[in-house]
Parts: structure tokens; C-alpha cells; sequence
DNA sequence: ACCGTTTGGTTGACGCGACAAGTAATCGGT
DNA sequence: ACCGATTACTTGTCGCGTCAACCAAACGGT
């Protein structure tokens, strides 16, 4: 047991954390219910679909999809299971690897899709970027970034310089 | 149906809002995982003690607990009951108001609770405040409050001026 | 050519949250 | 004093995600 002597934060420090959490709370669900109730999607679904259309393919393999989802493959076989059902998305067999299976839109996913994309920028604009000035555009952009390139070197591998130091777990690099 | 013409997101938007959903699918699950991992807590669980221990009172009734965490009540219910299960809080009947139910935190409520906030705050501190300069910590801050302002307003009643207009249920004030 | 290993994906069981229905106590009108 | 309405929770059912186990195809060494 290390103790490691984080011990509280500064107000400043806590404020952001609060309202981190607030909205990190409600925003999804939000999300969620706009597009469930307007699209008969899930925010998720929605993803898949999106993903499958701006593929310069048809079709995608299941694994390179739910990478670019940042889904676990069998949350992935299931969405791809319902969504096959409701005749939105086409499973077929890699004819080259028998193991692999290939995922495409059907026309009706992407009817769907189409239908479904209006209204949920709408709510995007309206929930988060109506509430923003320019300058706090950019500096979501960063602040995601930089957070998202913790979580990165957190779970896995960090992307970049991976070849140079041979896993180093702890350590900030601080290159800011 | 209207047609809002909602066309769509410039750049600046579209990075903002995909740097936004990256780290919404990513962060809440890490958080889940280090406090479940290192103190057998949900991070909805965690939220419930420690807003129990945060009250001037020593039990909390069932709704102003469920809306100091954000929660339906049935989900609350559920967990509850769950907590008590494992002797972390004890409900009981509160005898001035016979309908409604009291929780408070046990003796090893209270003490799980100490041991799992300072692993909980390493990690918040080393996925998001570390990554972020002061400056981005007060960005951070105005940026969830605008959009914690807009998702109340959306669902629910907008919290300043509530008692100028009486209860009303759907219509679109639409003040853009 | 064969068999162990790895890769790619599916399936089943469990847990948690949402929604709807149910129960019990209190309030309020007559 | 009584009965409907409201409040405060609880319970049951369902859908989705995770984890573990599973199957099948491809690789790779000998």
C-alpha cells in the first residue's frame, strides 16, 4: 500500500471536476433520448451506422469497426445482430477469411441514417455548441484531446513514439 | 415535420463535438473500472455514500437523495438495497412521515468510503487535471457550466425564473 | 500432412438502469 | 369521518453491455 499523497483538490480544481461530472451525467442520456425517441436509434447504433456509411468501402470487418467504435467485439455482435434483424445492416462472410464476417448498410440503414442525422446535430448544436463561444470551441477541442490522450496511454498503448521507449508504465512525459 | 436547417458543423464544431464523444465513451468507464477494481464500488454507488457523508444530517431521505445524484428513484431504490445488503447504509421508516424511508451510512459505509476517495481522486487527477493547464481548468469549468445550463433548461424547468410562469408542459418557448 | 496456437467472431449468463405498475401512508375536500 | 388524489417508495420486467466460454478458420512449426 504506497500511500501516494493526492490528498484534495484546490477549489479551482474541484469546480471542473464537478461539472465534469455533471454533465457527463445527464449529456449522454440526453443524447440517448433524442435520438431513441426521433430515430427509433441508439446513440451507439447511430455510431455503427455512421461508421459503415463514411467507410470509403461498402463493407467492414467487424473488428476494424468496432475499433473505430471503441466498442468490445461482443457488444458489437449483438448491436450488429438487432440491427440485422430490423434489416439495417447486412452481414456476409469474408470469402477470403472464412473467419471474418463483413458488415455493410442496407438502403434502409441508410435511409435511416439520413433521417436520423438532422435532428441529432440539431441537438448537438442546441445542448452544447449554442452554449459556446468560439474560443471555448477551441478549447474543448484541446481539452478533449488532452484528456483523451491520457486515457490512451492509460488503457494500451500510448500511439505515439511507441518504438522509441519500450513501455514505460508510470512517468509524464510532459511534453506539453 | 419541420425542417430546421440544422445544415452542418463547421470544423471548429465537428472537432469540438468528436472530441466530446470520444471522451464520454471513454472516461466514465475508466473511472468505473479503477474504483470497482480497487474498492468493489460503482462510480453511481461511490456518488451515493459520499453524498450521504457530505450531508449536515446524519440520514437522507430517498428523494432528496435521488436528486442530489442525478437519479430516478427506482434506480436509487435498487441501489440502496444493494448497499444495504452488503451493511454499507441502513434504511429505515421515517417516523414523522411514515411513506418515506431514511438512509443513512454504517460504520463500514463510512470507512469503505475513506479508503476508496483518495485512488478515486488519483485517478481523476491523472486522467483530467494533469492533462490540463489552469488555465484549461477554468475553461473546463465555464464550458460544462454552459452546457450543464443548457440540459437543464431542455429537460425539466429552467432553474432561474421558474415561478413567472405557472407549470408549463410543452410548447417551445423557443428564446433564441 | 498434422496438431497446437492464434485469430475472428458468436453465444449465454449475469448485473445494472429504465419504465411501468403496484403498495402504503398522507393530504384535502365535503 | 370518509374517500379520492397525491406522495414516497418498492417491485417486476425488459434491454443493453460485460465477461467468460465457446466454435471455427487460418497459421506455423516439425
Amino acid at each position: 500500500m504506497k500511500k501516494r499523497r493526492v490528498p484534495r483538490m484546490n477549489e479551482q480544481e474541484s469546480a471542473a471536476w464537478l461539472g465534469l461530472t455533471t454533465v457527463f451525467s445527464l449529456l449522454p442520456s440526453a443524447l440517448d433520448r433524442q435520438l431513441q425517441r426521433d430515430s427509433g436509434l441508439t446513440h451507439f447504433e447511430f455510431v455503427v451506422l455512421s461508421t459503415l456509411q463514411l467507410s470509403p468501402e461498402p463493407t467492414m470487418r467487424m473488428t476494424t469497426l468496432a475499433q473505430a467504435t471503441d466498442a468490445t467485439l461482443p457488444r458489437l455482435s449483438h448491436v450488429v445482430g438487432r440491427l440485422e434483424k430490423r434489416r439495417l445492416v447486412a452481414r456476409s462472410t469474408c470469402p477470403e477469411d472464412r473467419r471474418a464476417t463483413n458488415v455493410g448498410l442496407t438502403g434502409d440503414g441508410r435511409r435511416v441514417l439520413i433521417r436520423s442525422v438532422p435532428g441529432h446535430i440539431a441537438t448537438a448544436r442546441r445542448l452544447v455548441i449554442d452554449a459556446l463561444t468560439p474560443e471555448q470551441l477551441d478549447a474543448l477541442t484541446e481539452i478533449t484531446g488532452a484528456i483523451g490522450a491520457k486515457l490512451a496511454e492509460e488503457s494500451g498503448d500510448p500511439p505515439p513514439e511507441s518504438l522509441s521507449s519500450p513501455a514505460r508504465k508510470s512517468s509524464g512525459p510532459k511534453t506539453s
